[in-house]
DNA sequence: TGCCTTGATGTAAGCGCTTACAAATGACAA
DNA sequence: TTGTCATTTGTAAGCGCTTACATCAAGGCA
């Protein structure tokens, strides 16, 4: 590899100058500039990044910390991140967490050993507590996809709340009004905070959230399966079953075949998230979409200019809205179709 | 932050002794290593491992360029592969390509400007001629998933071949004597591989492949659906399909489903990849498996054995087998089940 | 002519580390 | 006592860049 002094030596001028003639081309001579061009040319020189980083204190790299990239769910989030960072000359280094607190920590701290210049985290193991003093302690970080409100300018989220909201008011408004629901883990802050919507609004339509018909699930198909059928089997009837992951309704999809159920003409079923699965699900399922690649993109620009210390964050968008997209899970009871 | 030479003054000796205490502890004496330490965690200290790659000349770092992030496919093999390199301390860099040839080639030479020890390139845009110019250029790179015969010994890949023709034996066990196929693009190397193994596997069983029940897909749902639509539109019979990804088989169902034909009863489909997806399709697809994890975990591996120049090359397995993964979407003429 | 600008280039000091090599110390044998 | 050797530490030269500052030549102006 050509080094920036073979350079120099061969276009007979100073590392300064040829330097300067990469970097700030308006401070040199034209002249120069051409031997310099030639020189660089000739021997196929290109600028160690590493070392540029190092002089000027700049790694032009921002890390991001994931469970695992394997699930769509995350892959499509980096996706957005790092075109959004491509396109501004910046990288991503990934590592995952291995889905354990103490993966998430390790991971934190080692990006920015490898001097990311600020890093993207979906924490999904740390407690609210450890979080807000992780926040505090490396303020060149961005949460993706959770809400911190101590930490509100430094947050891209889903309005969790709004989104189980949208849930509640699709499936009342189709006519359900005996409504069973899987959530998340309650560890995590998405999983509450989407049965508060989902409760809310049912509140308004004025049916009371039946603890018997509410199970926590753990975003996954298999538990989601067991509850399904733990619900199917118990006393309380349901025409309607709202599930926080559309991989939790996959699972409550199988429970209902196996008990011979059709969907939607038995039981009614809307997920959350669409994924790509969503639409291959039979019936297509309807579900709540959560725009990840746009997510990821708002907080690959958010860390961006954090580590920038950039005015702009005031426009980056910071709060996403669900939307649901309806497809084929829920029967109209109003119309019967 | 702290640097190392806040360290020694506080500790009271050299830089280098301090460098030495930290990565050659045998090196040094009890108590000087104590007196280090002890300055060590009061600043706080971690060490920079730009700087630190700088002088060593070692960046511990791999990068790896795919299409994309957000399918399973990718992500699942960019997870084994960070997995297996965060075991040995090393860190990825992931770019994506874009799915252009300009992407890959711009990708591939930006991450070793990054001082990558090795990169991993899953190339789907770039031909095999190309392919092969930049394995000689950049002799630190191993190709995933895909195998080049000048470069064996960098290539960790699945052998398609068998794993087509794994796929045309389940079916003529089955009973299936007239079958479809709707392969990837053939501008790749894996699709026509495929075709091949399927193609002389059926023969062995006595039956030509038939051109007008081979279509060209592109690994998509909505071509296969197309595919399959003007397949089942089409004057021949036939009582099983072959896709060559999961995803299409996906459409296929699709398609099926709005002919009104039912699987497995009218016909059998066998999928490609086993993916997330195809055991949530409905019915549970069969399928052939790529060990994709496992191929990501051998392809980081072999990258870091490639960058250390390490004999243990010989000792990673390169090449994977697949393997049949039977669930419900084939149904046995002989027996009827 | 002398002085001040201005623009282009070079010099050299870092950035935060590692690592040859030199130097110092002490133990030990002759 | 002296020389030898092993052990521990320090000195300083990088790694490949950037950049503040110094230098120098040429042009403008009184």
């Amino acid at each position: 590899m050509a080094t920036i002094a073979q350079v120099a030596v061969k276009a007979g001028v100073s590392t300064a100058t040829v330097s300067r003639a990469l970097n700030k081309p308006e401070m040199v001579d034209a002249k120069t500039k051409a031997k310099v061009q030639e020189a660089v040319q000739s021997l196929g020189y290109r600028p160690n990044q590493v070392a540029q980083g190092l002089a000027s204190r700049s790694s032009r790299t921002i890390g991001v910390v994931v469970n695992q990239f394997g699930s769509a769910y995350y892959g499509t989030m980096i996706d957005g991140a790092e075109r959004a960072l491509r396109k501004i000359g910046y990288k991503l280094i990934a590592e995952s967490s291995g889905e354990a607190a103490e993966g998430e920590r390790s991971a934190w701290q080692s990006l920015f050993d490898r001097q990311c210049e600020a890093v993207i985290v979906h924490s999904d193991a740390l407690a609210e507590e450890e979080l807000t003093g992780f926040m505090e302690k490396h303020p060149m970080s961005v949460l993706m996809n959770r809400h911190l409100p101590d930490y509100e300018d430094r947050c891209v989220y889903l309005d969790n709340i709004r989104g189980g909201a949208l849930a509640a008011a699709h499936l009342v408004a189709k006519g359900h009004r005996k409504i069973a629901t899987i959530t998340g883990p309650f560890s995590y802050h998405e999983a509450r905070d989407r049965l508060k919507g989902f409760e809310q609004q049912l509140a308004e339509a004025g049916i009371p959230l039946d603890p018997d018909l509410t199970a926590e699930g753990n975003f996954k198909d298999d538990m989601a399966f067991e509850r399904m059928m733990a619900l199917l089997n118990g006393p309380k009837e349901f025409t309607a079953l709202f599930c926080q992951s559309d991989e939790m309704a996959a699972g409550a999809i199988e429970a209902c075949r196996q008990k011979g159920l059709r969907i939607p003409d038995d039981i009614s079923i809307i997920g959350f998230d669409d994924v790509d699965l969503a639409r291959h699900l039979s019936p297509k399922l309807t579900t709540v979409r959560q725009p990840l690649r746009e997510i990821g993109a708002a907080a690959g620009l958010l860390a961006h200019a954090v580590a920038r210390k950039s005015p702009d964050i005031e426009g980056i968008c910071r709060s996403f809205e669900a939307e649901v997209i309806e497809r084929a899970s829920v029967l109209d009871l109003n119309t019967g179709s």
